[in-house]
DNA sequence: CTTTCGCCTTGATCTCGATCAATTCGCGAT
DNA sequence: ATCGCGAATTGATCGAGATCAAGGCGAAAG
């Protein structure tokens, strides 16, 4: 599977930022598009580093996340494919720097476009404008939810919250889940150490809400795990 | 001194937001403006109500805030004077619900525009619409920002650096500052019990770092709480 | 098939900040 | 001035989750 082809036209109108794009619009953005190869673990940019470019996900997965000194390391967002991130960094002043570090959980591929381009193409579209307000309006309700999270409820809330998310949006809603990123990933992503989150799985476990299989999980008593959420 | 005046086109064009509009937009805006009055402790808005306004705050001091069932309550952000908040709620669908509740701390003054009136100029004025999404970007920055010192580090560091922000922002840097907040409110800002904060601030002040009387600080060692701060 | 290495789990202990409980302070109203 | 009430401080104790310390377990490499 050839996954590294260049972008075309088609890829590009999926891109909820490039729907309404005319042909002109759309060529000025793919000539200076590039594709990214990452491998597991590779840092695609760091957290006060200057921002060219933004990003659309191809396949993989990128952790988004802030360092401390002592090592700390809060994970903020795993980003998925078919997902953008970065776009809104270049409004920022002077240097544009990324607000977060990004590195690949897994290999990962990703189209790399400039902000430049999209710039101008704001300035002449009001209705990617729009489209893009739309997307930043709600990574700010997200954020706030997210510090809600953090300072109003505990981490077993936390996990249920996580869990309930993770379950397919098919049409069945069937109530087992694959973790695809690292069980360690996850606990950063919810400000949680490892331990605590392995002994609150199976805290969860042993009083009989969920079975766990490795990276299978079984939501058994979805109820149970929604009366946690409701506090 | 009667505030409760209606705007004039000339206040509306210090709001960054207006800055550059037109006559007409101008006078759109300020047709579908409101002066609203709010006692101390007076709310505005609910979580999760649907909105038809943002806001500018004239004069006075706002909070804009989670609940939990529990009682407990976290403060998101402390509105001040000269600042508009709820800008970024009209890109949200369906019902368009505010993500916070918003209560005066003290008798305020706002104007309420109608969230309508923008979107229209919008439409039409792409620089409006970078000015916007200037504002939204920082905002997403703070929120990181936040979720970094909520995560990463502990609550002396987060009063740490609250006292630092606070520093009058003069041509000459005096380390005296007056906590125009109640200081419960401002330990919610900071996700830290009264208590604790309080006690923060009183092993600060026989380390030798700070003064405290009362509302009035004096940051007697700034170096010493820079070095808090950088960890 | 076995070794190795990283991830996960489980156990024991510690600690920061929360909670419970009095006072005390400050200020506006009477 | 004094009363009354909410905010702030201070003390004593508690507890969720972090940290320290071993094991266990599965997957990739030899």
């Amino acid at each position: 599977m050839d996954k590294a082809l260049d972008p075309g036209p088609d890829e590009l109108r999926g891109i909820y930022l490039f729907s309404v794009l005319d042909d002109g619009q759309l060529a000025t953005v793919l000539n200076t598009t590039r594709v990214v190869q990452l491998d597991e673990g590779e840092r695609l940019f760091d957290h006060g580093q200057s921002s060219q470019h933004y990003f659309f996900l191809r396949s993989g997965q990128i952790k988004l996340f802030r360092s401390a000194r002592d090592g700390g390391e809060k994970v903020i967002e795993i980003v998925r494919s078919g997902e953008t991130f970065a776009e809104a960094v270049m409004f920022m002043e002077e240097a544009r720097p990324y607000p977060v570090s990004a590195q690949a959980i897994v290999a990962s591929e990703l189209l790399a476009f400039e902000q430049s381009s999209l710039l101008g193409i704001l300035e002449e579209s009001t209705a990617t404008c729009m489209r893009l307000m739309a997307g930043m309006s709600r990574r700010l309700r997200q954020q706030v939810d997210e510090i809600d999270r953090l300072t109003l409820h505990n981490a077993t809330y936390r996990l249920a919250t996580y869990l309930l998310q993770q379950i397919p949006r098919g049409v069945l809603e069937s109530p087992e889940l694959h973790l695809t990123t690292p069980k360690h990933v996850v606990a950063s992503r919810l400000a949680i150490q490892p331990e605590t989150f392995s002994r609150i799985l199976a805290r969860l476990a042993d009083s009989g809400c969920v079975e766990v299989h490795g990276n299978n999980i079984v939501l058994t008593d979805i109820e149970a795990i929604r009366e946690i959420v409701s506090e």
